[in-house]
DNA sequence: GTATTTTTCTGGTATAGACCAGATTTGAAT
DNA sequence: ATTCAAATCTGGTCTATACCAGAAAAATAC
């Protein structure tokens, strides 16, 4: 005997999904408060944040932390093996990216600078804050390690535009090989009020080390996304 | 005035975390049931669940449905620029790859496989499922779609290993360039329950269509992983 | 008109209890 | 000893209710 009763909070994440991808609901619209999904399909207002909690994971829409739940814009396409920056990236797919600097400070080196980075304990290393966003809303923010011996007064030029350009432009350096990294974590309290997101919700995890020409490791980058915002997208060829 | 309380299913996400973390719970142990937590954190089993989820969202713990909670394995790493197949990957990494056929049927291309294949709509398609699993867990079902007339009789040969090499071992075919897309999703019913997961749970879903070297597509799989497996890892150069 | 306070609305956290379906274990019948 | 049925345990779904903190809107004071 098969189980075939669907549950309310399918059916009411069925009922909005069919919305939004028939495009009656569109890309930034509230969704009616929990209170009035509640009454509108008769059900628990629990059972009402199971079906819109189902929907967030899924990337269908996304909540501001207590001012309510919207219906997700379309994810952007990032491909991981072409240097494209997020600025030209976001343009290049018809949307607006906004760079907001969240601190910039020289720092001395900790123990994990000094592993991930192989520049001593106690050395200075500078560390760049970001907050990056698509079309007004903020997508992810972003932790660079740079190391300032190969960038003296870096933190003294403009850094909301791509750092890769500066670093060339500025200091001819080429980032000739870079290792990535990417997977699911959660977000910590900081970063989560950052994303106005709460505390512990799920984001791409991604990490960049960036290598020159003469392979000294120059940037560790550590970029929390939104769970709901990339798609990754590449082509390889096989030699 | 700051918001300070620490909320209940946040401390037992962190107890629990801590001692996965710390290895006293070692991977696929089986923690307590959710009444039992309850008592012992004396709190509701609602808000147990809610830990347990927030855990399962970051891949620390993993459930069987209807049969209980357990400790997540570590990622598996992953390049997908490289094409290494899933069984070497696998034991690369110390752990032991099994494949299991699900069906395997030569059917009329459909309008999808038309768009995505070139396969004209009603000729004959080639569907092979398989469901794979590191060390007797299933972590993906795996849809490949490829095109006969490329390699006559394809499904009477064994089709638990890597189909790359079969394609070339037998029909000369050399994989040259692969079109990799993917994105995290909710898993259909048949999925999830191949899976043993609840449906909808969340997935990656990652696809590639491959082309030989006269540039035909040869195959396009489409992979729903569990969303806990993966590492994606990867090195590029930028010439 | 503008600033400030108050009220209302929103989601976030939490409790207590209930019943269901499937997995597992126990116990009884053979 | 093996088979089969019953009891138990597990997570899955759902209701009703409560209070909190922060955001937004409305009312008030200046």
């Amino acid at each position: 005997m098969k189980y075939l009763h669907i549950p309310y909070y399918l059916r009411l994440r069925d009922s909005l999904a069919k919305k939004i991808e028939e495009g009656s609901l569109l890309p930034h619209t509230k969704l009616p408060s929990e209170r009035d999904l509640k009454d509108a399909y008769d059900i628990n207002r629990v059972t009402v944040r199971q079906a819109l909690m189902q929907l967030e994971s899924e990337g269908l829409i996304y909540r501001l932390i207590r001012r309510g739940w919207y219906v997700s814009p379309p994810r952007l396409f990032y491909d991981p093996t072409k240097s494209v920056s997020f600025m030209d990236n976001v343009r290049a797919q018809g949307r607006v990216p906004e760079t907001v600097i969240l601190s910039k400070t020289e720092m001395a080196a900790s123990d994990w600078v000094n592993r991930t980075m192989d520049i001593a304990v106690g050395a200075p290393v500078y560390l760049l804050r970001r907050r990056r966003l698509i079309d007004g809303r903020a997508v992810l923010v972003e932790h660079i390690n740079v190391n300032p011996v190969l960038c003296p007064g870096l933190l003294d030029l403009p850094l909301e535009c791509s750092l890769t350009e500066t670093l060339k432009e500025q200091y001819g350096i080429k980032i000739s090989r870079t290792v990535i990294n990417m997977y699911p974590a959660p977000l910590d309290s900081t970063q989560a009020e950052e994303l106005q997101v709460v505390a512990g919700a799920p984001c791409l995890y991604l990490t960049r080390a960036s290598y020159d020409q003469h392979d000294n490791i120059v940037e560790f980058d550590q970029e929390f996304w939104r769970h709901d915002v990339l798609e990754i997208s590449m082509e390889v060829n096989n030699a």
